[in-house]
DNA sequence: GCAAAAGTGTTTAGACTACACCCATGC
DNA sequence: GCATGGGTGTAGTCTAAACACTTTTGC
């Protein structure tokens, strides 16, 4: 764009761009994504991820924070850029480029609503999705890959849980992100040792148990720490 | 997208769609990007990256390679998508979004020409960069962030090396683009123990001192390895 | 024989893994 | 008193970091 002709004509031709956003949770110790029913069109009764076009007056984040808000209710969380996607055939409707975001929310607080032009939402597991339209699976995989890595080297999974939470809860969100059993001794000691949470002082009765002591997260905001 | 009206409209209101290439190479112990010179308009004589309008029958991919052939004469590259740049005001000229990629390249190999448009290309060192046009100066940035962490993980480094080099070579890559020193031995243990790279029987004589044992990638695909 | 870069091992501290039993509660 | 989930420590292995001298060559 940089050496193109200096005088843009009001409309050139250029593929739309979108932003499409991977929305993950944790329910039932399973990891799931949320996903919307297109209800008519080319795509319609198909599965796919909630999203919507670009305007000329918003940057990109303001876009994905706003399609998230006004088409699945989802307000004020993290959101962060997974990447674009562009192949010629992604959309059978016409040339478009999505940008794709990434978001995690506490599955207890937050109860999915369909609106306008959805005829259906709902969190669907990981290891059964449905199939998907365009390029979304793709981009769902994409995403997996990214809050699998992240789990790692930050703190982000403080966005599915809520403010507080027993040390097996957490590491049942872990669990159900890798897809595979961890240590308990081990997980708490890591999780303790470098300060990912504090004791709140806490404790939560339930059931015919022990009770658990309840903890939060040290820190609210995204930051690298050496987790696993 | 996904819940606009079907029919669409041949010209629509969308930001126009671009690729801008953040292309490295290691010269002279130093880390260096390759930027090009403005050579008219409302940026001109400022330093930006090569880049250039996607067009309507290309994926992003393509148009990366495409703009990356064209302008800065680098063919059969590994090329990695960095992310999408949409900020309102990174362009005066018009509201646009860029689609950022990074390469790498051996700067002995490869000598950048000035083509149509630009008025100058060199090579810069990280360090002593000019300031950049638009919010070229994020992408780089971005670039050099995801390069020094790939470095820990993967063999990329192939990339910026010829199909034969020493150990040393290789070290002056990593410590050039860490920015920090290595321990030989520790480097040298680590690099061939995982075997990243082979040896390939030859030596190579140079000068007053001991002649050095040369080596080639064990890969020269993309490879997750865990090297630092 | 000396300058210049190549090459080579050992020790130590910290991190990760594996693993099994007692504790506090509700019913 | 028993079923349920909460909570704890240690030993063995592996990995990373620190560190200094000998070798081969050209001149």
């Amino acid at each position: 764009m940089k050496n193109t002709k200096e005088l843009i004509p009001a409309c050139i031709e250029t593929p739309r761009v979108a932003t499409d956003a991977v929305i993950f949770a944790v329910i039932d110790g399973a990891l799931k994504v949320l996903l919307i029913r297109i209800g008519r069109g080319t795509y319609e009764g198909q599965w796919a991820l909630p999203g919507g076009l670009v305007r000329m007056d918003e940057s990109l984040d303001r876009a994905a924070e706003r399609i998230l808000s006004e088409k699945a209710g989802v307000d004020g969380i993290y959101l962060e850029q997974l990447g674009a996607f562009g192949d010629l055939d992604r959309d059978r409707r016409g040339r478009n480029v999505s940008i794709a975001y990434f978001a995690l929310v506490n599955g207890e607080e937050y109860l999915p609503h369909t609106i306008e032009y959805y005829s259906d939402i709902a969190w669907k597991d990981v290891s059964r999705l449905p199939e998907l339209a365009f390029d979304h699976a793709k981009i769902v995989t994409t995403g997996i890959d990214r809050l699998r890595n992240k789990l790692g080297y930050s703190n982000i999974a403080y966005g599915l849980l809520p403010k507080e939470f027993t040390l097996t809860e957490l590491q049942t969100v872990y669990e159900s992100i890798l897809d595979r059993p961890l240590d308990k001794r081990n997980f708490r000691k890591k999780i303790v040792g470098i300060g990912l949470v504090k004791e709140t002082g806490k404790i939560r009765k339930s059931g015919p148990s022990r009770p658990a002591r309840l903890y939060s997260f040290a820190d609210r905001k995204p930051k690298m720490v050496d987790v696993l």
